[in-house]
DNA sequence: CATTAGCACTCTTGCCCCGAGAGTGCTAAC
DNA sequence: GTTAGCACTCTCGGGGCAAGAGTGCTAATG
């Protein structure tokens, strides 16, 4: 099913013009604006045959021709120019990371900006996250007599809290000598090595202990963070969703949905280039007029997560792309500065 | 301008209809709905002086009456009846927060949930704060050799975090004793408080006490936080935008930009009742086609936070009110159980 | 034999018009 | 003061219609 050359110029110029426009393409408007040395009549019948071929549709005899999702794939395979972003491009975005404060959690929510505004579509991006997650240091502070504060840092750099209240009143004395003891012993390990420890006589001990293990549990649960997600507004200001305030709240409500995370393929996680999921190649029934173009971030082998965009199926590929692994890139460069080679910085012992 | 009996009864009667219905209300249907002892006539002509008095309108020449924002004030300010919840909603309610874990935050989100799905609309929460933040304890953990993670826990059981680089390499060990000495010195002071000491002579603490300074001011500034919103889609969802996607988007944009606690009238930090602002009386021109029903929780004098809902001038203002305020002393309770009354308890100085 | 001009045909879109329905406001009678 | 009656106004939905866009076929062409 190779296509000719010509049917495939024809093939991406109706796709460049349809995701520049949101028209379906006539084959008079083609030839008008490409100025190609071909009749509408000859461009007519290369449509026809594209459409046999499942690439483009018809939304009613009428009307010109829209991409199916096909259609995208073939593109996206094989047919796209390889974008590059210019140095201006590139300065611009960089400018924008140096001006942010170094903290993680700005960083992906930057990220996420400027792929949204870029791309005029919502971007996601996911927290990091190991694949061993250790304790790095604890931390308890005392809130009233009865209750206090636990501060866990994990290798991941990230920092959960959790109230705790006790049976018996404490000092802050008592808990910061708790504190530094259990620190000397769980420092380094994972949730499962730390449950099979014998457990702690002392009551108190045993449950700052059990919600250690809980809160690196959850860490351990990437699914459990909740990803940022920007630019939604700008996705439901596509015309695809103009005047349908239906399909416009059921995206709403599809993007906003933490669920989302489930929704991307799990084998994305490995690859390390940019990954494209058109339409109804993705698995969740509900993103199935949308695509995502997503990749992983993050010093290989060490913590790492997803970023990317979330779009209607008509979206700037190659800009999308050359955007998103851009940011990406970034992304991972910040964090091996800042952060460090994670699984080498933070766990010497490199034993499993 | 005080309202006949019958009047104020008509013009409560169109507010509960319209609320309910979100159509015009016309003089026949009042009459049968209500089993009116009056003819559609006479109805008409008290709505004819309602109108003339401002408190309620026409869309148009053939259409039914709309309360008008005054309207809806007089009906707010004297005429609707207090709505208690009943015990079996009273304990829905209760039921959930005792299901959920011992986190302020979750909690936040747990009444604006709350909120937006008993009334189907959206409701914010925004994170307690308080007029007075000290710092309680300070952690650094290290990162990689020039990079560390300081971790400050406050008075208000706020915990903020930020990434620190160094000039020059530093173990865990030195951070953990600068961290000891710091939290000696600087334990229960404020932001003003340390910035008047002497500053350190080494690069690092200077460093490190310049971020906690940063940090406890970004916590003094209320409106830098981020508030929870939750149920937007219930309130898009309602027949006001219908159809109209434009609007819808505004809304979108205007609740989910966090610039909305600037919209939210100061003076109601103090009161401590329920407030309510009906369109236009809000401040904020962007919020002039919403109502909000607001109140203040947290212990008297301690941590505290604004909660309420976000809707269209259309609310049951009963139900509305009755909620807050429930959802309010619910969420006030827990915190004096689990965080003590911040002020007594935090900074036993009381010397301001 | 691929290409093209010409043309009939189809379908959407916007527009106007019209009648039904809902509701008001006035007036005259009770 | 209240009400029945009625004329009047405005919206809303449907039908009809013309314009426009685009296709697909056919026959002519280099």
């Amino acid at each position: 099913m190779a296509l000719s050359e010509r049917r495939a110029r024809i093939l991406a110029f109706i796709i460049e013009d349809y995701v520049e426009s949101a028209q379906p393409i006539g084959s008079a408007a083609l030839v008008a604006r490409h100025d190609l040395d071909l009749s509408s009549a000859t461009v007519r019948s290369e449509m026809k045959a594209l459409e046999e071929d499942g690439l483009i549709t018809h939304p009613h005899t009428s009307a010109g021709r829209v991409p199916s999702n096909l259609g995208y794939r073939t593109y996206v395979g094989s047919l796209m120019g390889e974008r590059r972003l210019s140095s201006a491009e590139e300065l611009t975005i960089l400018h924008q990371f140096h001006q942010s404060a170094v903290n993680l959690q700005r960083w992906l929510s930057l990220s996420a900006s400027v792929l949204a505004n870029s791309l005029h579509t919502a971007a996601i991006a996911t927290p990091p996250h190991m694949v061993e997650v250790r304790l790095k240091q604890l931390q308890l502070v005392e809130l009233t007599e009865e209750s206090a504060l636990l501060v866990v840092v994990m290798n991941d750099a990230a920092v959960l809290q959790h109230t705790l209240q006790f049976e018996e009143a404490t000092t802050q004395d008592q808990l910061t000598r708790l504190a530094g003891r259990l620190n000397q012993q769980l420092e380094g390990k994972t949730a499962t090595e730390i449950e099979a420890r014998v457990p702690a006589a002392a009551v108190i001990e045993r449950q700052v202990v059990d919600q250690v293990v809980a809160l690196l549990r959850s860490e351990e649960d990437a699914a459990s963070e909740t990803p940022v997600i920007e630019g939604v507004r700008e996705l439901l200001r596509q015309p695809e969703y103009e005047g349908d305030s239906d399909r416009l709240l059921d995206t709403l409500e599809a993007v906003e949905t933490s669920r989302l995370q489930r929704a991307i393929p799990a084998r994305l996680l490995g690859s390390d280039d940019v990954a494209i999921v058109i339409g109804d190649e993705n698995p969740a029934e509900r993103y199935r007029d949308m695509s995502f173009v997503l990749s992983r971030y993050g010093p290989a082998g060490g913590a790492g997560g997803l970023i990317g965009l979330l779009g209607p199926t008509r979206l700037d590929y190659p800009d999308a792309v050359a955007h998103v692994r851009y940011v990406s890139d970034v992304l991972t460069e910040l964090m091996r500065r800042f952060y460090g080679d994670a699984e080498a910085a933070v766990t010497p012992e490199e034993d499993q």
